[in-house]
This record gives structure tokens, C-alpha cells and sequence, in this order.
DNA sequence: TTACTGTATCACTATACAGTAATATTTGCT
DNA sequence: AGCAAATATTACTGTATAGTGATACAGTAA
């Protein structure tokens, strides 16, 4: 029997899942400057069109963006800032990281030359 | 030509995609009490030893958990307790989005009484 | 209506990966 | 050395999904 009841960590990784994904962090990435449609969002992001309607879908079903048809193109923007405390925290991780990373390289050539 | 550069978001997505996995949760919510050895932690997640060992080789990798060996026994646990803000953050949307869910069903279900 | 544009969906392929059983490796003990 | 327990690795299967081309479905203008 897990101590750890599982269920809820579902949904969390299954949020996470949504973020795993460079092309979907594209999408997100730019529209931090606002909202834009698809098309926009197509030439920003170098995506094919099926391909970024189906982001577009994953991430408006996770909460992340906000669909507003206008005409006959539709805008999407970001419903949730959090996301960007999300990636700058992760962000924070990746350099600190590798910072260590180079500091023990550095010991490892010091060694090497003394 | 994508106006926002994707490798630096590759890494990123990377580091998410090591927390997309409810038994990678599993793992860490384990190992938030302490350190422990994997045949606890296989108890403690109700997870195969192979599935454990390699979830832990993940982990380790991402920076997230570190490794112990001690005797014939190998000792991991948290190296990065900033994952616990990551996790708290989407637990606060996830609840947050629950939320308003339910406000738009209260909403829906005082206008069909109306 | 027809034509056109923008977006969504479908069908498909290729790839990635979680889980598992079997095997290998390591460590401690006698 | 030989044995046993804990962990790691290998090989494999099944499933999920990113990307893509073709197609369907709006919404607008003539």
C-alpha cells in the first residue's frame, strides 16, 4: 500500500506534461507580449497550423491560455501568469545548476594543472 | 523564423517533463519526510524495484534527488527542495481552477431553478 | 449562392517512454 | 572463496503523443 496517495499527483504531473513540451512553451513564450491568433502565433513560432491548433487546444483545456474568436480568426491569450513563475523557477534551477556544474570543472582542471 | 529561441526552452521542458510523471511525484512527496533507501521507497510508492531504480536514475540526473550509496543499501533523497514550490504553485491553480468550476456550475445550476 | 480565408479535426507515422521480468552488478557477511 | 540481499541494467511490450497532410468547418465578402 503507497503512504502516498497517488490521485491527486496525477493531475499535478498531468499539468506538468502540459509544460513539457519546447513547442508548447513557445506558444506560451510569445504570447507573454500579449494576445495574438493563430496565424500570429504560426510565424512566431515556426509550427505547422494543425500542430499549433492542437497545442493551442491542450493548452487552453489545461487553463494555461483563453480562447476569443474574433471574426474569423481566433486570439489567444495568457489566462494564467503563473506559468511564468513556473518557468522562471525552473529556470533559476537550470542555471544554478549549471553554475555548479562549471565550478566542479573548474576544481577538476585545477587539480589536473597543480 | 521563430521570433523566440527554442533551445534554452528545451531544457526547460526537459526539467517539467522529469515532473510529468504522477510516480516521479510519488517519489519525491516520499522522500520529502527524509532520506530514504529504495527498497522503502518501492514500499512506500507501491512501485517495481526496476520502475523505482529507474524513476531514481531520472531524478538524479535532473538534479532534483541525490545519491547516497551505504552499504550494500543506496540512500536518496531530496537535493533541490525547491520542487516543492513547483508543486505548490500548480496545486494552487489546480484548486484555484476547481474553484471557479464550481462557481460557474452554482452559477448554471441557479439559472436552470430560475 | 460561390469563393476565400482562418481554424479545427481526422488519419496516419514515427518516436519516446513507463512498466516489467530477467539478468547483472555491487556490497556485506561467514 | 561462496552466498545472500540490495540495487542497477537490459530487453521487451504496450501505450501515448508530437508532427504532418488532407479534409472539414466556420465566418466574411462578392
Amino acid at each position: 500500500m503507497p503512504e502516498v496517495v497517488p490521485q491527486a499527483l496525477e493531475q499535478v504531473a498531468d499539468y506538468f506534461k502540459v509544460l513539457s513540451e519546447a513547442s508548447r512553451l513557445q506558444v506560451i513564450c510569445c504570447l507573454k507580449s500579449g494576445s495574438k491568433n493563430v496565424t500570429e502565433i504560426m510565424t512566431a513560432t515556426d509550427l505547422g497550423q494543425a500542430n499549433v491548433s492542437k497545442h493551442l487546444k491542450i493548452l487552453t483545456q489545461a487553463g494555461i491560455v483563453s480562447r476569443h474568436p474574433s471574426g474569423v480568426s481566433v486570439y489567444y491569450k495568457i489566462a494564467d501568469p503563473i506559468i511564468f513563475n513556473l518557468c522562471e523557477l525552473v529556470c533559476d534551477r537550470l542555471v544554478a545548476r549549471l553554475e555548479t556544474q562549471s565550478q566542479q570543472l573548474d576544481r577538476l582542471e585545477a587539480w589536473r594543472n597543480s
